[in-house]
DNA sequence: TTTACAAATCGTAATCATTACGATAATATA
DNA sequence: TATATTATCGTAATGATTACGATTTGTAAA
């Protein structure tokens, strides 16, 4: 999802369009990979002075609402990063920098058969590891 | 694995068995799904008044590392379960009760290709939703 | 453009899960 | 049974996240 794609979906369910959130939204467009609230609050520091922890989580569970941002839960701590619209797939995760690469294998087809009466209501498959970046590193 | 399995193993390296570390692998022995700290503090409490938390994560992670144990995160908290040793699987895991069902379905194969720069260090496929029983509930 | 109201933010404190520490107690083995 | 090692207790610290009253800001209608 695109920022201003982004941006227009909050202002079509009512939000407000402010300084701070375009920026929020901006770093996201700009990180393709998934980033923690205090890897946010270190971006917008600079910029907003005393920002509070309060407005990050608010923002980031209202994106995540909305459907601007999806979340995951990596070391006890909730990661988050621009939703992926186009078409269902998965994540590869490097655990230095956080970057994502699309995996297109859904196992999830397969599994129904064996899952009859019960009630399938989420899946996660998350591949983790060094990309060959931070491999070199 | 079971109880006399895993209280073999702990000796076997070196750890001693007392009698509050039989009880937490008989509690999820029984348990045949994932619980968490606070479940595990709640069956211990009556038993041993004044059991502390430091206890109890202590040996949850030491069960961790030997391999007694396996977690996951969900919701923001740590889960644990007995560790399934016959081969390798995933599972579907009941947000209410926390019961598991095994799947023996696993998409890593397919995905090596599509990784060839990567370095692959673990991955993680699970399923939510509600068993049968709790969707009566 | 101004007004008025809902929404957003600040500053800070509370909460929750988890981890840490020094002192004491219990276990296993020679 | 003695002794060294490991486990536990009681409690406090940490780190991420959430909550709250007061204040400010954005938006859409007048």
């Amino acid at each position: 999802m695109k920022l201003q794609e982004s941006l227009e979906k909050l202002k079509s369910q009512g939000y407000k369009t402010t300084a701070k959130r375009k920026d929020i939204l901006a770093y996201f467009d700009g990180a393709d990979g998934y980033r923690t609230a205090k890897d946010l609050l270190q971006h917008m520091e600079p910029t907003y002075k005393g920002i509070s922890f309060d407005t990050l989580y608010r923002n980031l569970h209202l994106f995540d609402e909305v459907g601007i941002l999806e979340t995951t839960e990596l070391n006890g701590e909730k990661h988050f990063r621009i939703s992926c619209t186009h078409h269902h797939h998965h994540h590869f995760i490097c655990k230095d920098c956080g970057k994502t690469k699309e995996i297109d294998v859904c196992p999830m087809n397969e599994v129904q058969n064996s899952l009859g009466n019960y009630a399938i209501e989420g899946h996660k498959f998350e591949i983790y590891g060094l990309c060959p970046v931070c491999q070199d590193a």
